[in-house]
RNA sequence: GGCGCGGUAGCCAAGUGGUAAGGCCGGGGACUGCAAAUCCUCUAUUCGCCGGUUCGAUUCCGGCCCGCGCCUCCA
């Protein structure tokens, strides 16, 4: 069975299929690597990755290639005022955009190429568009010729929206030269507030527009014509609509056969902005007490094409969600792989595979996860699988398979042994013990201060468990 | 103003032309020194409002109210 997913281009669910007959090649728009990605950024990330699993998960092979933005406004900007060279700076931010993807259980993009990285790759594809007609130079910069390419709006359908540039956001000279407000820049002029971060062009010193870092790196990567492109809702105007028009206004290919948007993240029912100070990072959530693991979950709570109210209440369920999938876990002895590929055998949990394949309908697949988690143990408990090991390892397999299409590691309850120190582990003995003699006066004051450390003590018959309390 | 999306229990959130998944919270019970955890159990005669189509609509159509997104570099 195929997946099935909306195209944002043509309004319709459809089949997403290799045009090679072999592997799905897709390109998602990365981060600009100038400070933390927060929660929003990551549920596109998320769903993006999503996407990936739920087509391995189903025997496709994939090919999947996101970018890096590591030279616009924003990253010289920033490098600038704290006194580093760009690449020392996007490097930094680099790297902790990759720590927090492996938090998130991302997979790796099998390519990850940068702007800077493609300098030439752009400064051609501008070349071929200057020369085509398509383009044009003024002052140094080189602008994108809308009215020259028919199709322009087809994506966001703005073909009837009139595209005007009010006086105000004509603040930048080189902004003055185009001939249309439509138009954009392919390549801008050198700036003094550049500093030393330009390139040689044909058309001076300069550095490349934002739109066609994309363009060039997907022409050579994933080839001028595609199987699909992703990226946030706010990019489909006008950096997908830019993206397409400066491929197909010089190849006259279809670029991207399918379109992917993800719906933005809400924060406590507002938009995130940095005035409300609610742009949570994985690092904010994680001094709040929760793991990355827990935001994933709520990430995939919400379908993708709409948007998703995160909140602290979402955060505390997810935990509790997964900390029920750890008892199913420890239930029928099953363990997380440690082996390299996705399990591709969904057994009982098919019906999960199925809503998945349909539209990426991950709340669907969470509710007839959470339904055959309590039948199947029901299933247990009646004794159906004594002495049926085969069909045991058809539910250990289907959860694997499940937990690898939704990237989420279920640790078995039990088994998730987070490092506790000694002093605390040895409080918790001292109040055990104190339980045992019956001494409940100290044993709750001992309980009390282990909480007020940040842990929470849960008996069990013949001991007990230790467990982060939420801060 | 233009284009688009949505309003489902206390919260988050699916879904369907035939009468509402799932998670969390909350109530009750078992268990427990008390808790926590666990297990069982209960919680929307109702899906923003008003009309229409239909044997039947939350699901289709029209209108209204409310919220949201995009309309040049924000995922």
């Amino acid at each position: 069975m195929p997946l099935n997913l909306h195209d944002t281009l043509s309004r319709e669910t459809r089949e997403v299929f290799p045009m090679d007959g072999e592997t799905v090649r897709f390109y998602c728009c990365g981060p600009t690597v100038y400070g933390p990605a927060h929660i929003g950024n990551f549920r596109t990330f998320v769903m993006q990755d999503v996407f990936r699993r739920v087509l391995e998960t189903s025997g496709q092979k994939t090919f999947h290639a996101r970018n890096l933005t590591d030279v616009d406004d924003k990253t010289i900007r920033q490098s600038q005022e704290e006194g580093v060279l760009l690449e020392e700076f996007t490097t930094r931010w680099t790297e902790r955009f990759h720590d927090d993807c492996r938090a998130l259980n991302l997979l790796d993009p099998h390519v990850e190429p940068s702007a800077v990285g493609h300098i030439p790759e752009q400064i051609a594809l501008i070349e071929r568009l200057v020369q085509g007609g398509k383009a044009y130079q003024a002052e140094g910069s080189v602008y994108f010729k809308v009215d020259a390419f028919e199709a322009y709006g087809r994506l966001s359908r703005l073909a009837d929206r009139e595209i005007t540039t009010s006086a105000t956001t004509r603040e930048n000279s080189d902004e003055y030269d185009r001939e249309s407000a439509a138009d954009f820049a392919l390549w801008k002029s050198r700036r003094p507030e550049d500093g030393d971060n330009y390139w040689d062009s044909p058309w001076g010193e300069g550095r490349p527009g934002w739109h066609i870092e994309c363009s060039a790196i997907c022409m050579k990567h994933l080839g001028e014509s595609f199987d699909l492109h992703s990226g946030g809702v706010d990019l489909v105007f006008p950096h997908h609509e830019n993206e397409i028009a400066q491929v197909e206004a010089v190849t006259c290919k279809t670029f991207a056969r399918h379109w992917f948007h993800i719906a933005h993240l809400m924060v406590e029912g507002l938009k995130m902005s940095k005035s409300l100070g609610n742009l949570h990072t994985l690092e904010d959530l994680a001094e709040k007490g929760y793991k990355a693991q827990e935001a994933r979950y709520v990430l995939l709570s919400g379908s993708y094409r709409q948007p998703l109210n995160f909140t602290f209440d979402s955060m505390n369920a997810a935990r509790k969600a997964l900390s029920k999938l750890g008892d199913f876990a420890a239930k029928f002895d099953f363990h997380p792989s440690s082996q390299d590929g996705l399990e591709t055998e969904f057994g009982p949990f098919y019906p999960v595979q199925e809503a998945l394949l349909s539209d990426l309908n991950t709340p669907e697949a969470l509710g007839r996860c959470f339904r055959l988690v309590r039948e199947l143990s029901e299933g247990l408990e009646r004794g159906e699988y004594e002495g049926r090991d085969e069909a045991l390892e058809e539910v250990r397999r289907g959860f694997q398979a499940t937990c690898d299409a939704l990237g989420l590691v279920v640790a078995p309850a039990g088994d998730d042994n987070e490092e506790v120190p000694a002093e605390i582990r040895e409080l918790a003995q001292r109040r055990w013990d104190a339980k045992q003699e019956k001494d409940w006066e100290s044993a709750d004051r001992l309980r009390d201060e282990l909480l007020a450390q940040g842990w929470e003590v849960k008996d069990g018959k013949d001991g007990f468990e230790l467990a982060r309390a939420i801060a």
